[in-house]
This record gives structure tokens, C-alpha cells and sequence, in this order.
DNA sequence: ACTCACAACTGATCGCAGTCAGATAATATT
DNA sequence: AATATTATCTGACTGCGATCAGTTGTGAGT
């Protein structure tokens, strides 16, 4: 007797697991070489589908770099929320968010600031892109409750400093100058930079 | 007889003329018909060049744009900071510089768009991506300057202070989210934010 | 079991940015 | 003035991302 029928037809997970193929083949491919020394043709092979078939699973290549990424960043914005509970100050709690962060971001330079890019200048209709989009909004969110511990902080201000705060940490993490410095060193100029808009 | 001889020989004078060629038929394709809708090669017949001149005089097609848009975007400065002298108020003195370098990067949404993703994401060892930067760091440097009116902010927090809403700026300016936006809608998001982060 | 409708897949093909080996023109040397 | 040297130019070519007309696989209808 086979097992129960699949509440899915084949069709759905055959999809799936195309899906994961992709997933897996372009996550090791983007973080072996990085994403500008892969081709999409290589993607394709090493997932063993056809050229075309990638691309209605990314619409393009930045897509399925976001569809890579959006994870990885998801977990060190939960870690980063959880460590600044325990964080008492306003400006070292939101530094504890930002540090996984920056971290994830710079695990490989090119891939991390290609995923800005793709962030601000992509497809925002794009269902990745999207997910990305709300990794944004779930950190600006979280910024804007840590601020508010402050009494002399707002809601509507709180919001306004946490968009900037984001605005802060991409410019921080994209700007070529910051290139060859280190992810503290990152960290330290995002701090400074933050602590000059916090009320003095 | 001839006019007096030129101190420049024949070579650099056929290079100048070249590149006003090339400066002219990208500025009038690119404002036309939109950096994405115009082919490398459209610019190089328009210029009547070879298409593997073109990328003698600018390295790739984002270069270009750069080398065409920079001097309208000096000129925005220079406009805004004649401006900013004459108004009182911290706040309203920034937002005299940022309102022409605004207008001026809206005056064709998508180009301007894809001038900042190059001054973030391009090759600053490039000479026009250079230019761009400089550009930028004389913006800050006017906004310091004006936030200094303030007796409450020391120089350090200014320069500080000027980094964070020239990231505000680029933020507000490139994100996807405002590509609907008018240029007074954008201001008014981009003045919110740098009030916050005044002293209260 | 067969057929039909449509979702999913495929790789040959396209358009474009950017390259490079060879051609050409300007100056330096004799 | 002839020749050598070097700067500048050129367009055929390459490699890549992305497309799309045609094929294949899946499941619904009879």
C-alpha cells in the first residue's frame, strides 16, 4: 500500500523542489565566487534545469540573489532583536540590531552590497524584493520601539529617527569608501552617526 | 599666413572635440529618451565615432551619464548654497540646498535614479565618479557649515550631522517606493527627517 | 482509457555593454 | 623629407542576461 495521497499534486512539488535546487545551487555558487563571477547559465546547470527555467522562478539574477539572502538576513534580525532586550540603553540596543546585521551583510562584500542595490534600485512588484522590502520595515519597526524607551521620544518622531537610522546603516554598509574597512569599523561610524541624532 | 600656432597640437584638440561630441549627443539621447532606452551604440553614431571610442572617454555607460549630469548638478549647488545665505533658519537653510540638487535629480526620474546607484555602486577610481563624489562632499560641507549656525552643535556633530541627511537625500531620492512622488512630496519627507534630527 | 486544456519547461536566439587586435593619424627623430 | 615611434581610433567580436516560440508533463473532464 503506498502512503497517503499528497494533499499536493505533482506539479506543486515538482515546482518545490525545483525550487530548492535553484536555491541551493545559487546560494553555494554566490558565496563560493561571488554573485558578478557567476553566470545564470551556471546556476542553471549546476541546478540541472534549463536556461529559461531559472528566470521564472527569479525574474532576474538580483532576484535570485535577494531569494538567496532574504533568509539569512531574516535570522540575524531575530537575533539582533533578541539581544537588544537585554540591552538597556537606547543607542546599545539599537546597535545590538544593527551588528548582525552589518555582519551578514559584509559575510561576503560584493554579494552584500549588491543586495542593497538590488533593494533600492530592483523591482519593488517582485515577490523577493519584496520580502527584502519587509526586512526593512521589520527593522525600521523595531528601531522605533527601542527609541521609544526614551520619554522625550515620540511615536511620529520615533518612526522618523528609525527610517533614518536605516537610511544610516545602508549608506554605511554600501558606500565604496567603506569597501576595505572592517565590520567594526563599520559599526563604530554607524554608532557615531546615531548617536548624533539621538536627543542630547 | 596662418594664425598663430596653437600651444595644444592637432591630437588634443581632435580628443576636446571628440568629447564635446560625445557630451553632447549622451546628454540630448539620455534626456530624450531615458538612460535605459538608449543604446551605446545610438550615442556613437550620434557622436560619429566608433562604438570602442566611446569607452576611451568613459568607461562604461553609467561613466557617462556621470560626465553628463555632473555640471547640472554643480550648478544646483551652487544655486542652493546662493540661497541658503540668505535664509535665517537652520532647518530652512538646509532645505534651500537640498531643494535644487532635488529638483534637479527629478527633472527625469529614471536618470536620476541611476546617477545616484552609480555614485554609490560605480567605480570611484573612475575621473567622473570622482567629480560626483567631490560633489557630494561640498554638499555636506555647506550643510556643516549652516548647522553650525546652531550654537548647540560643535563642528564635530555637524560634519556628523551633514553625512546623516546627505543619506537621508540619496535615500528619499532613490527609493522605489517615491518614484510617484513629486519633488515637493519628496522634500517634504526629506525636511520631516532632518527635523528630527535637530536639536530639540 | 482517452482526450483536451493549460501549466511548466526548454534551449536557440536576441540585444546590448564592453573588449581588443589591428589600422590610422599625429608627432618625434634622423 | 623620409622614417620611426607612439597616441588614438575602430568595428568585428565576445559573453552575458534575458526572452519566447515551441515542447512536454499534469491533471480534469468524459
Amino acid at each position: 500500500m503506498p502512503t497517503a495521497p499528497q494533499r499536493v499534486g505533482r506539479r506543486e512539488r515538482n515546482k518545490q523542489e525545483k525550487l530548492d535546487r535553484i536555491t541551493a545551487a545559487a546560494s553555494e555558487l554566490f558565496a563560493e565566487h561571488g554573485v558578478d563571477e557567476v553566470t545564470t547559465q551556471q546556476i542553471a546547470d549546476k541546478a540541472d534545469i534549463g536556461t529559461g527555467t531559472l528566470f521564472l522562478y527569479a525574474k532576474n539574477k538580483g532576484e535570485l540573489l535577494l531569494l538567496v539572502q532574504n533568509s539569512t538576513y531574516a535570522e540575524a534580525l531575530v537575533e539582533g532583536k533578541a539581544a537588544a532586550e537585554e540591552v538597556p540603553g537606547v543607542l546599545d540596543a539599537v546597535m545590538a540590531i544593527i551588528g548582525p546585521v552589518v555582519a551578514c551583510n559584509r559575510k561576503q562584500i560584493d554579494n552584500g552590497r549588491t543586495y542593497l542595490r538590488e533593494m533600492v534600485f530592483g523591482d519593488p512588484a517582485e515577490p523577493h524584493h519584496r520580502e527584502a522590502l519587509s526586512l526593512t520595515v521589520q527593522t525600521e519597526e523595531a528601531f522605533a520601539a527601542i527609541l521609544q524607551r526614551d520619554q522625550r521620544i515620540d511615536a511620529e518622531t520615533a518612526a522618523t529617527l528609525a527610517h533614518v537610522a536605516s537610511a544610516v546603516m545602508f549608506i554605511s554598509m554600501a558606500a565604496t569608501v567603506n569597501i576595505g574597512r572592517t565590520v567594526d569599523e563599520i559599526l563604530d561610524e554607524i554608532r557615531g552617526q546615531i548617536q548624533a541624532l539621538l536627543p542630547r
